[in-house]
DNA sequence: TAGAGCCTGGACAACGTTGTCAGGTGCGCG
DNA sequence: CGCGCACCTGACAACGTTGTCCAGGCTCTA
């Protein structure tokens, strides 16, 4: 007995009216499989009648060339993924926008999703992104351990980290200077007469945090002012919390008389807070916002271009793909300080 | 002579350090092919002792499944694609989130580009998104004929639209309460006293703007008032123009009392122009934005849910995947009228 | 007009995976 | 002790495309 072609075979969990294929538009243009790929393609070697008989086929039969078949001959996915915390937060917006522009004008489609600032997530996501074998890969870490990456980079994956560097392996990276930028935001406000400042900010174990409290503290020191513990919040994230904490700044008895915030959720409640408080209370804030400029006074910040940090990235890694492999390399962009008025207050009290 | 392979052929067009396959673990583990498939699946029937070994290999040599492949053979991609104007726009952050939690909860990956609001670009993402077999589109569309889909959607595509419907062809669709909400934004200001009320929105060519406009009109009508030619602008986009609009309402001989802005961006501008001018004039804007509490008056706008309208529109699809066909349908989502302070200013003068 | 060379078109294998089916082993039961 | 059954395992084809090679027809030149 003759070996049978399993009819259920044929599309295996396809609910779908059977999309045709090139065979089908070869069949039906009474030309050979190959030269269907040809035109597809835009290959040199057909007739230009071949061709229209070819196009016309195609266009009766809406077909469409079945991209996975031809990643999994080529290798190539034209594809990159990324991997971010939150779509939603308007500070990826621009990033995750600025990435896709550059991939598109290598001809590539951008894949992401949100980690949710979770570690497990994070790995997840990026790992469904290499089993669907993107060329490369960028990553806004939310853990601190990323030798998980290592058979992939290894593998040709090209990768890109931006924001926070890498955990445990070596990789580029993109960042802000975080340092810099508080520095000269705190600096700032000791210049405007100011000597007890408050900063509010992330826990310590998220980089651009601690970078950014690294600033705030040199910048004090510089100086000559001592800091004290209870002019320092850290690991506040909630709205909440952040609340209470600047609440109890500001009602010591010898409360603080600037704020330096350390990132845009926390500079926004903050100025929730003043807004509600009687007392004038100076205030600079890393990361820029809309609308910044509006409220009175206007709030001074410490902005970082988002759009760049992602536009960088992701050349960075087009050039990876290109050149093949380059050393690793540590990309810092400068922050930018916005004088708007809040950082200009002079100390009251 | 023998056929050879090309050893050119082997791995065409790629620079990868060669991935290992299941054929390279099976090799190592020293069983068969199907065997490794089944353990890397987690399919019934393999002892624990050869899944053991099955696992070392895949540790020690650094396997990840080709999905590509997997997709060629099963037919199903696991993700979908998100067509929208802007990513960096902070409407469509929480929209494209709410799409991504939803193919997240089932198993899918999100693809998405933005259009930047040109119908060619549209039409070539999701065109492209097509090729790389995405099980299902969302799309904001940009151009206003969606024919070039009826091939895909009846090879199987599943389709929704979010925020203005599809043109010239027949699907789902997932609005917003346009006209409803602006009726109702409108009313609130004549409520509140206001006669002469300015609109400054958007082309009418675009469904959202055309809605909020008869909404405009609607609200004025039922309260007997006759709409004059200078208190509307339309197809106002740029900031500059939406000031000029705004000043020239406002410095008529009979100027507007209040002004009724037909998106954020329009809304922004608007509080700008009114913060320069000494007159008090009313302002309620279509759809909300962060920090519209925190201005002096706090914004009062007539809000739509992004998010709401993201997961909606997902979840649809995910129906239309599950289910098979349905009937297309149109969702339409109400607004939420915030009162903050701007619409609730008496007419002055 | 014959031969050389070019151009077009097609046959075929291979990419890495999964569904089907058949073979093989070991166990329990009669 | 033998038969049947259940359970594992592996061989094989197929998914739709592209790279390679070859065949045949044509043109051009000597």
């Amino acid at each position: 007995m003759p070996k049978t072609t399993h009819r259920a075979d044929r599309h295996p969990g396809s609910r779908y009216g059977n999309r045709p294929t090139m065979k089908d538009v070869a069949a039906r243009a009474g030309v050979g499989l190959k030269t269907v790929s040809r035109v597809v393609n835009g290959e040199p070697g057909v007739t230009p009648d071949t061709e229209r008989r070819v196009q016309e086929a195609i266009d009766a039969l809406g077909f469409r060339r079945n991209d996975s078949a031809r990643v999994l001959r080529k290798g190539r996915t034209a594809s990159i993924g990324l991997v971010l915390e939150d779509l939603a937060d308007p500070f990826y917006g621009p990033l995750s926008r600025a990435v896709e522009e550059v991939a598109r004008s290598h001809g590539a489609l951008l894949i992401n999703g949100s980690s949710a600032e979770d570690p497990e997530r994070e790995r997840e996501l990026a790992l469904a992104l290499c089993a669907r074998r993107v060329d490369g890969l960028v990553v806004i870490p939310a853990g601190d351990d990323h030798r998980y990456l290592e058979p992939e980079i290894r593998a040709g994956v090209a990768t890109v980290f931006v924001d926070r560097p890498a955990g445990r392996i070596d990789a580029d990276v993109v960042l802000s200077d975080n340092f810099g930028g508080a520095r000269d935001g705190v600096a700032h406000l000791i210049a405007h007469g100011h000597r007890r400042i408050g900063f509010i900010g992330d826990m310590p174990r998220i980089h651009t945090a601690a970078e950014r409290l690294r600033g705030y503290r040199a910048a004090m020191e510089d100086a000559g002012i001592p800091v004290e513990d209870r002019w320092m919040s850290l690991g506040v994230t909630s709205p909440e919390r952040v609340r209470r904490a600047a609440q109890e700044m500001l009602s010591e008895p010898e409360p603080v008389t600037a704020v330096f915030a350390g990132n845009n959720r926390v500079t926004v409640t903050v100025v929730r807070v003043l807004a509600e408080g009687s007392r004038q209370v100076a205030l600079v804030g890393f990361d820029d916002f809309e609308l910044a400029d509006l409220l009175r006074p206007g709030v001074t910040v410490v902005a970082q271009d988002s759009a760049a940090l992602g536009r960088t990235a992701a050349e960075r890694l087009f050039r990876q793909l290109d050149g093949g492999l380059i050393a690793p390399e540590r990309i810092e962009l400068p922050t930018r300080l916005i004088t708007r008025g809040s950082g200009e207050l002079p100390p009251a009290g």
